[in-house]
DNA sequence: CTGAAGACCTGCCTGC
DNA sequence: TGCAGGCAGGTCTTCA
């Protein structure tokens, strides 16, 4: 499910459900997800400070409490996880794995089919030096994330422009929709050696990149309350995509075909006629 | 070192 | 209707 906009989406839509409540009791009906879920009992008492994201992380954070430190709950919601806010009432749906408790009679539900996602337990001030956070490069909406930046990146490079983008390491939060809408919009074919393209089409595709992800963020954040609503329905796919999932249809500019093809595992959408 | 491919899981859609 | 096959928004590991 979750590209950088949806789980920006998720965060904003969390963040006034959960800030100052407390935790009443975890109940996990499943100790592992992608990894062994962390004990997350440790949060039993402890009050929620506020939700914030990196990458495509989710980040609780929680005050201290007794002799423990700040923690943060770390999150990733892997395909197809989802939080859902319920009454602690509402009984237990397919997938829902964890379950937290508020003290205001409401519930914080994770469900996730596939099971990639996966969680951990930091003290709040070693956060940075988790091994999950010191490999992620910048964030596409700071000014850290520069035509200086991509060029250096791509710099020698012959791996295809759509998998460096891709690449955590190098920008955070482009995924396999978002890298091809951005790609169709700087009008770079993606299999292009990322070492091959000129600083002012990389100076583009910085630009295109940020205004794709704004732009899907403002579109999800127009349908918030969908998510938290029980039956869980997420109105943010409602996105109108250029070229994702559109293969044999128009280009909305030039009208050749839209096509598909497979880089690293992934599907990649592309016109023909409009990127080179 | 780089880049490609496989692995992890389940559900849903398509076509025979 | 039933079933096989392909596909899915992420990321880590393995292999050439």
């Amino acid at each position: 499910m979750p590209e950088l906009p949806e789980v920006e989406t998720v965060r904003s839509g969390l963040e006034p459900l959960l800030s100052g409540r407390q935790i009443r009791s975890v109940i996990c009906h499943r100790s592992s997800l992608r990894y062994p879920l962390p004990d997350l009992s440790l949060l039993t008492d402890l009050t929620v400070k506020g939700v914030r994201r990196r990458s495509k992380y989710l980040l609780f954070d929680f005050d201290g409490f007794n002799s423990l430190l700040a923690q943060t709950l770390v999150w990733h919601l892997g395909m197809t996880g989802q939080f859902h806010v319920l009454p602690q009432q509402a009984k237990i749906g397919a997938h829902e794995h964890v379950c937290f408790n508020l003290n205001d009679g409401q519930s914080l539900r994770y469900r996730d089919a596939r099971r990639f996602g996966y969680a951990g337990l930091s003290q709040t001030e070693e956060l940075e030096e988790h091994a999950w956070f010191t490999v992620l490069g910048p964030e596409p909406l700071t000014d850290d994330f520069n035509l200086a930046h991509l060029a250096e990146a791509c710099a020698g490079r012959k791996a295809p422009i759509k998998n460096v983008i891709m690449d955590a390491s190098i920008v955070v939060g482009v995924g396999n929709i978002y890298a091809s809408e951005s790609l169709f919009r700087a009008g770079i074919h993606p299999t292009r050696a990322a070492g091959k393209i000129s600083a002012r089409r990389l100076a583009l595709l910085v630009n295109v990149i940020r205004q794709v992800l704004s732009e899907a963020i403002a579109a999800g954040g127009s349908t918030i309350s969908d998510f938290v609503h029980a039956d869980g329905k997420p109105g943010y796919f409602a996105h109108s995509f250029q070229v994702y999932g559109r293969q044999g249809e128009g280009c909305l500019h030039c009208s050749k075909a839209i096509k598909r093809i497979i880089q690293a595992g992934r599907s990649s959408f592309y016109c023909s006629g409009c990127q080179h």
